[in-house]
DNA sequence: TGTTAGCACTCGACTAGTGAGAGTGCTAAC
DNA sequence: GTTAGCACTCTCACTAGTCGAGTGCTAACA
């Protein structure tokens, strides 16, 4: 069947590789299957369309190609992408243009908030046409640097934790006793000794080991309370893989024509509400500790098998690990798509690595 | 070419408003056009589909019902729609049980957090089949409650601020001079003494009577540093007038027959990003004060035109004010969702009220 | 041995035509 | 005012036929 030789796994020659990615890049373009006469007439071969047929068909063979039906062009399979991904696409990188241009919106907004990850997730969908993702940087187990407590009203208090990555939480709690401003300036003056630079479990054992409030009502007490709420809320944090998940560029996906009946987009979104598959995502792109790259297929839930995600990590691994990343369908420009999420991923590394230097 | 007299604009006789409303509410169960046959055979009205055909035909002429075409059965218009709401339905009320359960689950959650929002939301969602939308309660001219200042580093000093009504906001800022947390601490009473109950124009001329500062550097500088960026945060804040939107089961729009393509939901979607539209929104439903329904082609905007809004204030008209509400196809169960929505809107009143009784 | 032109073949997309069925609107009788 | 009956209209599903795109194969060529 084959003209030239079987080669199930080792690598192709040149021109079989010049041809495979030039199909891709058709392909990711123009959505519509290539044909061997579209080929010649675009890239400058030098052969005829007959002999491209013939490496088109090896290149199915391989499986690095299919056909939707027989008189239709070529189309990649996930396989081919993968081929592409790792052999023949030429590492690119974002234009100095962009990267000046992305680097001054940084630049722009507050610092260290919000702001960041959605302007990440946003730079990311206006620089692929796909869907930006990035979750904040999450510490692995939380260390208090300051805590407050603020009188809200009478009974209420609002306890703000900041973490010792920069993170904070607030909590508002109901006191079952009143308590005022100066009251609970005292409390969190103690509370704060207690609790300053250490994690959950080492608060705990330190409440543990003050002396129990004889009188009810009294600071020792509103201590204790506040103190195992600062616990619960610390327990809390740690236990999620993901703090936050920013995206945008949702709708990029749904214009593209794969998606164009919504029952397919609806799954996809579906699957991506499912915090507990994309913590398992954070969590081998964080061990991997470098771009990971998952296309169609490769993605273990169903629904995930017609797009492809690429994320990268940024952070300290092993002490707090964010991801960024893009998602979009399988057939996507992936060395755009690859080098946008590279240098995101390096510019919040170097955010996060100034801010604490 | 009707057989009975027209009445262009006053009510309908009964049994017109019966089969209208046995139409609309076949139709919304089924998405497929009503025929007379299928009414009688349905609804006892004790007539022969002839009858409730010529009925039909009258409900047409008055704009009430429409035909995708000659042998289809009739479909409501818009203002079918609005008739049925107005006139027609009854006032249905969310059954006790499920009254309870969603109290319980307001009860669980994290007092005035994030969460009651995102349960607004998601109550709504969840009990109506279309999408949940909640907005925070954004007060009109925010007043500091309290401010406080925490050392993150070095230079950088992460403020939060309290408004009078509970919301917070933080801003990390870079100060151009170091200060620990004693100073910081200082500079924040100072602060505090110059902000509390004060909106941003009541800072900003206080903040121009103080004497300025000699020394470069000292505490001083930083308090005119840290209150303009406290001033500019309020000013940011004041100027937007949803300060945050929640929603759920945005999925479950897709979901419906007249969403099947993903153009439409990504036109709906767009439209759901537009700060200004919302904002409008907002502020009419604020003004009039009570639950508003905007049936298809009663929402400006073009991709707005297939889905209806029911949206209901909450909060303290005048002082802070926020809105719940749903977001589904005009082929939606008004009665379920005004219920539901109005269930809403008063659990986050009483919630509001307990809050800054 | 690799390349190429030529050609048969396959299959989807489009068009047209047909029949069935649904549902209407009209009419004439009750 | 109501109803049965019926003609009419239009969609939907199905079939058949044509066109064109693109392939795979073969035989000839460098």
């Amino acid at each position: 069947m084959a003209r030239r030789p079987r080669r199930s796994n080792d690598t192709l020659d040149a021109r079989s590789g010049a041809i495979l990615r030039a199909v891709i890049d058709e392909y990711v373009t123009s959505a519509v299957p290539v044909s061997s006469s579209s080929l010649v007439a675009h890239y400058p071969f030098g052969v005829s369309s007959a002999t491209v047929r013939s490496i088109l068909a090896d290149l199915e063979a391989q499986g690095l190609l299919t056909h939707p039906h027989t008189s239709a062009g070529r189309v990649p399979t996930d396989a081919g992408y993968r081929y592409y991904v790792q052999v023949l696409a030429d590492d690119q990188s974002l234009p100095p243009v962009e990267q000046r241009m992305i680097r001054h919106q940084f630049g722009q907004v507050e610092f260290a908030s919000e702001q960041w990850f959605r302007l990440a997730a946003s730079t990311l969908a206006a620089n692929t046409g796909t869907a930006g993702l990035a979750t904040t940087a999450k510490p692995k187990d939380a260390r208090v640097r300051r805590v407050e407590l603020l009188s809200v009203q009478d009974r209420l208090a609002l306890m703000i934790v900041v973490f010792r990555e920069g993170t904070t939480r607030q909590v508002l709690h109901n006191l079952s006793v009143a308590a005022d401003q100066d009251e609970l300036s005292r409390v969190a003056g103690l509370l704060n000794v207690l609790a300053v630079d250490r994690t959950a479990d080492e608060i705990e054992a330190a409440l543990a080991d003050l002396p129990i409030a004889d009188e009810a009502g009294g600071e020792s007490e509103v201590l204790h309370r506040v103190g195992e709420l600062l616990v619960r809320a610390m327990r809390e944090f740690d236990s999620a893989v993901i703090d936050d998940l920013f995206s945008d560029g949702l709708l990029n996906v749904m214009a593209a024509p794969e998606f164009d009946r919504s029952d397919k987009v609806r799954q996809v979104f579906a699957a991506l509400e499912n915090r507990a598959y994309l913590g398992s995502l954070v969590e081998a792109v964080a061990r991997a500790g470098s771009i990971q790259i998952f296309i169609g297929h490769e993605n273990s839930p169903l629904e995930m098998q017609d797009v492809s995600l690429i994320l990268a990590p940024y952070g300290r691994i092993g002490r707090a690990v964010g991801v960024v990343g893009v998602l979009g369908p399988t057939r996507m420009s992936y060395p755009q798509a690859i080098a946008s999420v590279e240098f995101v991923s390096d510019l919040m590394n170097e955010l996060v690595e100034h801010l604490y230097a």
